[in-house]
DNA sequence: TTAAGTTGCGTTAACGTTAACGCGAATATA
DNA sequence: TATATTCGCGTTAACGTTAACGCAACTTAA
């Protein structure tokens, strides 16, 4: 009995108070006043179920994420989707998915089309493709359909929502992992293996963290750099970064796998190893101790959470707060069960 | 239209599909079965704002915690409740909680009464005073009040829903991370710490899997037992303890920080430190690096996740899943500001 | 001056489910 | 045989909100 009490303390009929209450004009600047005065003393607050029953109207949240069949990471975050599926559905809204291809960008330009006809009520995204990226979330800022970003962020959208982790602080915190369990001398190497071996923003990100920790604390270590070609033949370029004397490797992606068997295959046990996310392959040589430590960027989590901040949205009222770091998991065998 | 559309395709009013769906009988067998067939063939599932909206009662969930104003670690666990607060009345529960003491069992004992007397529609419990707390769960399996573990579990009750973390790997991944970062011989130190100084069940668990660990991979170091207790002078019982070659030390309490500003106060730079938990004295010795790494038992996530299981399983029908094992976090100085 | 539009409201039928109530027919009890 | 009770079902008023519709009274345009 809320909207129902409203109109009685004001003396008018409820369909003037929902009218004020969502601002749908039709009603005089002092009833307007008087209702809005008393919605404020007694705290009134919608009944969100009566409200998503009586709208037949669903909220639409468009997804455009990379295809998970397409890669195991994606696959992650697209579980974290998929649990909160049903959830969102009784919370009345509708998810459409779109899967875009991560080295087909005229697939992504067609779904962001697509997407921008549709007009969803909200959009969750991971940004690659940049530069189509950002015409989206133009096109979406204008026609004010809210935007939560996940995994990495757009240069140039910083006032955007986004959920993700803090990739500078991952890259210190891999450098500080490292100089804890690297007892004998030698230099860090830092690889940046990708197929077209092209830096993008997270591997400098990391980078510039793994870095400025070595540089703060006086770290005597030298740092070695190195760009893996994955189209190239891995071997030769490994034993070549291999040359120098490397006690211990930062991977910047989630390749630390191909480092991890070239280390077995020579029976490299002196050398410790660092990677980022939970991959099968990583997990794999986590468990079989040539991968000392994880990061695991947890991108199901990521979703869950961005799909998660609609549904409190739609269904609760809440507001989409902007960034939101999660947590840096450090993995490691002894708690790899446990995730 | 879900309930009227199998109305109309068995032939018989909403009321008879109501009594059927609720079990609440007067419903002849065979028109149950047909529309407990209509309904499976259609996949029916229930509107769940309409539902809620039309049922006026409230379900209430009891909390019984220690005093979240006497302990940092529970007044994380509280604050995890609280952000869930508004959410669960929104979606028809209502929390009442119950704050015992640690060192008061009859306070624990008179809350557990009053429970019973009140009958609520679910309990979360972290489970101290062990005896009191078999009594209060046996009370609630008569009565068929389903009830949610989180923390600790309660040996005796292993069928029971239990949210928290394994402790027992815990104390494994303890022992990996000390082998990891102990770079000079000497033998690891356990200190139990507590004010009577007595083993609880998760020092127990810690202990046991810290040990395995060592076994199992064949470690030549030597482990010393150490039981301090906070109402004794401390300074006397560490010295006492580090006359032994100590290169590394585990608490298995969140009262590493007693052991951190020993250290401190010796400048022992040369002993790893390892312990549990994420209070604010522990995070400033992790940050003076005083303490190597800390295992976040997440208190505030265990209890968020244990009044969001009743939500979903009062507000969306879910069952509540037996155990969860919480990842196990790894907190260093690097990841620490992630958290 | 008249037709057309606007303003400021009230009324009401949904939305899907719940649960109380009613009622004829069958069955049981006296 | 008369009276209760039970069975098996239909009817209906909620729950709180939404939004379409209607309708006087008033204003504007032609």
């Amino acid at each position: 009995m809320s909207i129902k009490k409203i109109a009685e303390l004001a003396g008018v009929s409820i369909g003037t108070v929902d009218r004020v209450l969502h601002g749908r004009g039709r009603v005089s600047e002092e009833t307007k006043e008087k209702i809005e005065k008393i919605a404020l003393e007694i705290n009134y607050k919608p009944n969100l179920m009566a409200s998503s029953l009586s709208k037949k109207r669903k909220a639409t949240v468009a997804i455009l994420i990379p295809d998970p069949a397409e890669d195991e990471y994606w696959q992650q975050a697209w579980t974290g989707i998929e649990s909160l599926l049903t959830k969102a559905e009784k919370q009345g809204l509708e998810i459409k998915n779109y899967f875009y291809s991560l080295d087909n960008q005229n697939l992504f330009n067609h779904f962001a089309k697509q997407i921008i006809l549709e007009k969803p009520d909200g959009l969750i995204l991971a940004p690659n493709h940049p530069e189509s990226c950002s015409n989206l979330l133009n096109e979406c800022a204008k026609v004010s359909i809210p935007a939560i970003l996940f995994d990495n962020q757009l240069p140039g959208f910083n006032q955007l929502a986004f959920i993700g982790t803090d990739l500078r602080q991952s890259g210190i915190l891999c450098a500080q992992l490292l100089e804890m369990i690297t007892h004998r001398p030698g230099s860090f190497a830092l690889f940046h293996i990708d197929s077209p071996s092209s830096k993008t923003h997270d591997m400098i990100e990391k980078e510039l963290g793994f870095k400025e920790f070595l540089e703060s604390n006086q770290s005597n270590r030298l740092v070695q750099n190195f760009a893996i070609d994955t189209q190239q033949d891995l071997e030769i370029q490994l034993d070549a970064a291999f040359q120098h004397d490397i006690a211990a490797c930062l991977v910047s992606t989630s390749k630390t796998w191909l480092v991890a068997e070239y280390l077995q295959k020579r029976n490299r046990r002196d050398v410790k190893l660092i990677g980022f996310d939970l991959i099968s392959k990583n997990i794999e040589l986590l468990r079989g101790g040539w991968i000392d430590f994880l990061i695991n960027q947890n991108p199901e989590r990521q979703a869950r959470k961005s799909l998660n901040r609609f549904i409190n949205y739609f269904a609760f009222g809440e507001t989409i707060q902007e960034k939101e770091y999660l947590p840096i998991e450090i993995i490691t065998k002894g708690n790899l069960i446990s995730v």
